[in-house]
DNA sequence: ATTCTCGGTGGTGGACACTG
DNA sequence: CAGTGTCCACCACCGAGAAT
């Protein structure tokens, strides 16, 4: 007979356990603490890996080649910069407090280095278990992909407060408090420069990278900011399903967009003009220039401005001259940053189609289960007296003791109430109902045993 | 008078080139 | 190949003027 720890394992692993997912509480994301976007990133990478049904923190083991295909830099530098950053997690305090608790601890416990083996462990502090394991209520999901393409490292905080309150569509800070929380309450003494940096830095990447993002208005006390009212938008610019870093997400079209600056001076026919016979990007040059210029009340004739200026080939080739040598330099890494996280990305779905294909069986078994279970007259005392009777199974003695009288049930609730709340109880009776009915249980099996196959796994 | 806005500036750290 | 220098972008801050 097949061993039930492993089927057990398998089918919790199964349902918990999708490789792009972070899961946090919302405690932890509304906690005080201080972090680099580096240092998020990497964190957060821990955190997808972290198998949320456990009780427990694991120890966290990492190649070093998972960093190297997140930042697509060489070896090297992603050593240095894996032990220097996991240093400074370890010093990281973060705290977090309510009416009930107060928490205060390190974001990172441990960090064992595995020389001339290309291999990391980490240890997360026990203190945040709580927070980040067996979560059943009160946590915020959201797609590890969300967070990699983000600059800074309060648009991911913002992004964790966008998918908190998702659900709400809208979400206040004080502003004070929410510097507090980032960790920079004694930083930005200039509300415009928090406002610039922080703010307006992460409603910009959000809006280009994830598939949340927001707007927001500044509630005034006299003349003060004291507090911001966040509304959250579903993007439009979304991705649809897996990875695919190359898909062109326009939103408007570059006539229309361009057409939507100047539409005050020229025709929509102009810009049209301008689309047939100039390049983009001189085009794009000229109109950022003369809106400048007329901005600093420099132009009399704006229509005649934009016309001179876009069809200024010296403009354009001095001004992407200037930027060449930028853009090249950037775009050189960027390739290499997407390359490898395009790699990361695709080996992670394949165990994400592993894991839902594993989903998937898990719950035709239960449907099968939950059918037979129905048509048992005496349930309870059949199944029971079955699980008492195999005598010397420890999976078996682990659901009798997990098991839950409750008087106020009758028979048959108090078994699928105990059924329901999936422990080991569960899976003991599914294996039962597999044994009783194993001709049915074949040909239900039989379909998912030739994808199993094709994917490399085995059926628990 | 207070607070916001915004251009300017110095410090810092990463990327790259150069050198021994 | 390690160490050093240079460049550049970004961040945080500052101060003058605008707004209220």
């Amino acid at each position: 007979m097949e061993n039930n720890e492993e089927r057990r394992e398998k089918a919790i692993n199964a349902l918990s356990k999708d490789p792009f997912r972070i899961v946090k509480s919302n405690p932890i994301i509304n906690s005080k603490y201080e972090i680099s976007a580096v240092q998020a990133k990497i964190y957060l990478l821990m955190i997808s890996k972290l198998d949320v049904s456990k009780p427990n923190f694991e120890p966290l083991n990492f190649s070093v080649k998972d960093f190297e295909r997140l930042y697509g830099t060489d070896t090297k530098a992603i050593y240095k910069l894996i032990s220097t950053e996991a240093v400074k997690l370890m010093s990281k305090r973060i705290s977090y407090e309510d009416e009930h608790i107060r928490i205060d601890t390190v974001l990172l416990a441990s960090c064992i280095y595995h020389k001339r083996e290309g291999r990391v462990t980490f240890e997360l502090p026990r203190a945040l278990q709580p927070f980040l394991l067996q979560l059943k209520q009160n946590f915020t999901t959201y797609n590890l992909e969300n967070i990699l393409r983000l600059e800074s490292v309060y648009s991911i905080r913002f992004f964790e407060f966008c998918k908190e309150y998702e659900g709400l569509g809208k979400f206040s800070f004080l502003v004070e408090d929410l510097k507090d929380t980032f960790g920079i309450a004694d930083r930005y003494k200039n509300y415009f420069d928090f406002k610039k940096y922080v703010v307006l830095q992460a409603e910009k990447e959000l809006k280009e990278n994830c598939e949340l993002f927001f707007d927001f208005t500044e509630e005034k006390q006299g003349k003060k900011v004291i507090k911001l009212h966040f509304r959250i938008h579903k993007n439009r610019k979304q991705k649809k399903d897996g990875f695919d870093f190359d898909e062109a997400e326009v939103i408007d079209s570059p006539v229309e967009e361009i057409f939507g600056l100047v539409k005050n001076f020229v025709s929509l026919e102009t810009v049209q003009g301008w689309f047939a016979k100039l390049p983009e990007e001189q085009i794009r040059i000229g109109v950022d220039y003369s809106l400048e210029q007329n901005k600093a009340g420099k132009v009399k004739d704006m229509g005649a401005y934009l016309q001179k200026l876009v069809n200024e080939t010296s403009l354009w080739e001095k001004e992407s001259k200037k930027q060449q040598a930028t853009k090249d330099r950037k775009s050189k890494t960027d390739a290499h940053k997407k390359v490898a996280q395009q790699e990361l990305f695709k080996e992670r779905q394949a165990e994400s189609d592993k894991n839902e294909f594993l989903s998937d069986y898990e719950q035709v078994i239960k449907v099968f289960s939950l059918t037979k279970l129905n048509t048992i007259e005496n349930l309870s005392d059949e199944v029971m007296e079955s699980i008492r009777s195999e005598q010397g199974m420890i999976m078996n003695s682990i659901a009798l003791s997990s098991y839950e009288n409750n008087t106020e049930l009758s028979a048959k609730d108090e078994f699928f109430f105990n059924y329901e709340k999936g422990t080991t109880f569960y899976y003991v009776v599914n294996s039962y109902i597999q044994q009783k009915y194993s001709g049915e249980f074949k040909l239900v099996k039989q379909p998912f045993e030739l994808k199993a196959k094709a994917l490399k796994i085995s059926l628990p």
